[in-house]
Parts: C-alpha cells; structure tokens; sequence
DNA sequence: CAAATTAAGTCGGTATCCGACATATAGTGA
DNA sequence: TCACTATATGTCGGATACCGACTTAATTTG
C-alpha cells in the first residue's frame, strides 16, 4: 500500500459544500457548473452551491492537489472534429486525485463515528 | 404534537463542536469546564474543544435558545448546607431546551441523509 | 502565602461560506 | 443584426465559527 506521506487529518473536518464537490467529483470529472447542478441532485434539492463557493472552493481542492484539471479539452487540438461545441465559456473539467478520494473516505469514517458516539449518547433518553 | 413555530433548518448544518457541546449535553446539564472533558470522552480523545470554542459556542447557543442556564447552584441560596464546595470560578451549568434536542436530532438526520448519499455514490467504484 | 488545579472569559487571526456582481460564449428569434 | 436567454467561469465583501494564546477568578494543599 502506497503511502503518500502526508498526514490528511488536518484536512478534515470537511464543510457540507466541500463534502458534495469531492463526492460529486468521485463519480467521474465534472466541469463546474456540472458539479453546482449534480450537487442540487445528489442531496434532493437541499444544498445549492452558490458559484462563490464552488469556484473558491474549487481553487483550494486544486491548491490542496485533492483534485486537479483535466487538460485535452478546451484549446488544445488544432481542429479536432471530436470537440462538441456548447454555450457558455470554455468548460473547465476537474477530477479528483488519490488523495481526494483518501480524504473522502475518511471523511466518511469521521461522519459514522459521529453518528456512532451520538446514537450511543442518545439511546436511553425517550424523544418527545 | 406542539409545534413550536420556529424554523430551524437555518441553524443546520452545525460544525462538529457545537454538535459535540450539544449531544454531551443531551445526556444532562453540565457546566462549561465538564462539557470540554466530556466531549474529549465521547469522542475518543479526537475532539478538544478549546476555551474559546466552547465559551463563545454556549454564548450563541444561549441566543439561540437551543441550551438555557440551570439557575439554583452557584450564588443563589444564602447558606443552604447542600451546597457543595469546588475549586475554581463559580460553575455555570446549561441544559439543553426542547429546541436544542430538535436540533440536535435535524443534525442527525441531515448526517444519516448524507452518509446514504455517499454510499450510494461510492458504490459502483472500487476502493484502492 | 505560593503554587497547583479547576473554571470561566476575551481577543485577534483565519477559513469557509454566501449573495451580489461581473464577464464571456453560443444559440434563438424578432 | 441585435437583443435576449442560457450556459459557464470568476471576483469581492460581509458574516460566522473556530482556534490558540492570554487573562481572570476561586479553592485546595504544601
């Protein structure tokens, strides 16, 4: 097992929207208007991202090389006949790297355990 | 059932000391200094709570109506005997209100919903 | 009385989020 | 052709919460 040397922990806890980018951006690369409208989707309607914190967020995932560009599309082929045209500025893809998907799997393990200690906490007293 | 005309998805998601303050003190009133170890305890030595994390959490908690003071020990009674003495600045307990337990249970269900979310997106794609 | 322990409180710096605003590109219809 | 709409990226200022460092207070013990 490759270990990466760097120590994630200090990464986490994760904010919801940071959450969502990451576990959006596990399913495959995403440019990030994608990510804003796959987010809405996965939580059922309950977190929309405003483009402030997507793109803000997104430059920190880069910085913290949890995720980073897809290159090939965009402006790199001469006349590639593959590049589909679409509205809007040049799409920006990203994906997640390694270390992403390390720290959304411990991500993961934080959120179990806190449920774990609070289901533990809480058995015992009646609710309502 | 009452309900309590106050909304209180607003107050969601909670960062994971206020959750911490407020499931210890679902269990039972407590002041300050106690609720620092005890989160320590439920959370396995992996969250300590600074002073000014917890003393400026309870301050909005109480704003928020979701935790009240516990008045009758301290400096209330004049001489009564039950009265025990401790070291320290006088104790402030809090209790959780109806409001905070609704709280605390929100937040619990937001995780649960976000822990399905990701499974079911993790699903599908091999780990490691 | 000094030191240690328990306890509460304050403050400045920092991270992240959020809404509002700005910019860029392409298709559509009058 | 020219506005309008939809898609898409990016910037900025304000707000909130956390955190470490520091301060204050009260009690016990040597």
């Amino acid at each position: 097992m490759p270990h990466q040397e760097d120590d994630i922990s200090h990464l986490l806890p994760l904010r919801e929207p940071t959450f969502f980018i990451l576990l959006s951006l596990s399913e495959g690369e995403k440019h990030g208007y994608a990510i804003i409208k796959d987010v809405a989707a996965l939580s059922n309607g309950k977190v929309n991202l405003s483009t402030g914190t997507l793109y803000e967020a997104l430059a920190r995932l880069l910085d913290q090389l949890l995720i980073e560009r897809v290159e090939g599309r965009g402006d790199a082929g001469g006349d590639a006949p593959e590049l589909e045209a679409h509205p809007g500025r040049p799409r920006k893809a990203y994906r997640l790297t390694p270390k992403g998907g390390q720290v959304v799997q411990a991500e993961m393990a934080r959120l179990q355990s806190l449920i774990l200690a609070a289901k533990r906490r809480l058995a015992g007293q009646a609710g309502s």
